[in-house]
DNA sequence: ATGCAGAATACTGTATGCAATCATCCTCGC
DNA sequence: GCGAGGATGATTGCATACAGTATTCTGCAT
């Protein structure tokens, strides 16, 4: 459009930076916000309208929701946004506790002092947002530490995959994650510990089972509440 | 890729025009077998002209073979053809392995008799091909017996995750598909005992000890050819 | 009143056109 | 001779326009 950029109060992109990028950063956070609800039907002209762009980034970006499983996309039909069930939850935890479990023991191989205290800086960070009692800041710092472990791994390809799944899992986790937090984060302790000492086997273990404390209590969790499943 | 098996009963298979789904399976074809070499710039109205479609379709397959890992997408600049280095396939392989252990686990604890005579059919094609010696064979029974151990598994994330991973391990397997073939085929063969007694943990150290003796014949094999290995 | 058939509507899928951007190469100056 | 700057060609990114198809509403017959 001819329009100016110069006035986005609003909703629209402002970066000249590529539109599909930005739009898809726009529909991941609507997604999670709950502006846009699970199984809401996306219609391209709408949210071109809505983020003031045309519709072929909404496509290309709603291409990328999908191999990410934010949407489902039906054939000459459009997006929906996925409605996770309850199946699902587990299967992602079960595939993200595999993935997690490798990437710490790859960690401590190959992690190195400024590596190890980067960890604990995050671990501060989260003790503190802990601390602080707010839900969305723990989930954050959470995701963060654990994607720098997956760093350390040195594995591209698990850094390519684990984002995946991890964020899907950040936002099935943000109602446990307050009640949960303070075993997980003394768990994030010593699995930090045994990456600092550089013992794959231990660290593997220890990772193993906090990301199994985190599947049962997650299930317990939608067990007790019951029929959240859509 | 397979579809739904749910839904996939009666009625012959109309596709209305899912041109983008044409032209991925088309590039991806093309890249494997060598048309379109690692490194190569792929221009979109060459492709566009060359498959005779529009630029719009060639444009999101382009994104979906980015996230898939075939081609890397360079803002401003275009879509080039992904060159693997070593240290890819390795970690390729190491997560392959991770997850292909899960899913075996998961198959011995979800598969009924009808599920093991199926992969019973796909060993026999595999002992079929090995037997001919055709390498593309090989490699494609292979990647059918693993996927359908993932499909028995019942978790759709991981049967929506090894894909990704399990095909550009097939391109990288190939060259060492015949001589490592005889030693796979009689693994499967245990792996597949193990899935029919329902028996979880040996399931999953077979298919443990499987990946690795693959993992390990491939970087042997590369250090053979290259000089150096990992 | 209910079920079905037909048309109208809305949306997706595809094609084409235009502007911005990047790479390359030639020319000019030192 | 060598490096810097600008011009030119090519290619991507975005917008718009058109065609095909699924959905929905309406009207009619049962």
């Amino acid at each position: 459009m001819p329009e100016t950029p110069t006035v986005a109060a609003r909703g629209p992109i402002i970066r000249p930076a590529p539109l599909r990028q930005a739009v898809y950063d726009a529909l991941t956070e609507l997604i999670i916000n709950g502006s846009l609800t699970p199984g809401q039907h996306l219609v391209e002209a709408e949210l071109a309208a809505r983020l003031g762009v045309s519709r072929q980034p909404i496509r290309e970006a709603l291409q990328r929701l999908h191999t990410a499983g934010w949407v489902d996309l039906r054939p000459a039909q459009g997006a929906f946004v996925h409605s996770p069930t309850t199946e699902e939850c587990a299967q992602l935890l079960s595939v993200r506790a595999v993935l997690e479990t490798h990437s710490a023991r790859g960690a401590a191989q190959h992690a190195t002092p400024p590596d190890v205290a980067r960890l604990w800086e995050l671990q501060e960070t989260g003790l503190t947002a802990l601390a602080a009692g707010d839900a969305r800041a723990i989930v954050e710092a959470n995701a963060a530490l654990h994607a720098h472990i997956t760093h350390l791994s040195r594995n591209a390809v698990l850094a390519e995959l684990i984002p995946q799944v991890d964020r899907r899992v950040r936002w099935y986790y943000m109602p446990i994650a307050k009640p949960r937090g303070k075993d997980a984060w003394s768990e994030h302790a010593r699995i930090i510990e045994a990456i600092a000492e550089g013992d794959p086997d231990h660290a593997e273990e220890l990772m193993r089972r906090h990301t199994s404390n985190t599947t049962d209590f997650y299930c317990r969790q939608i067990a007790s509440v019951a029929g959240r499943g859509v």
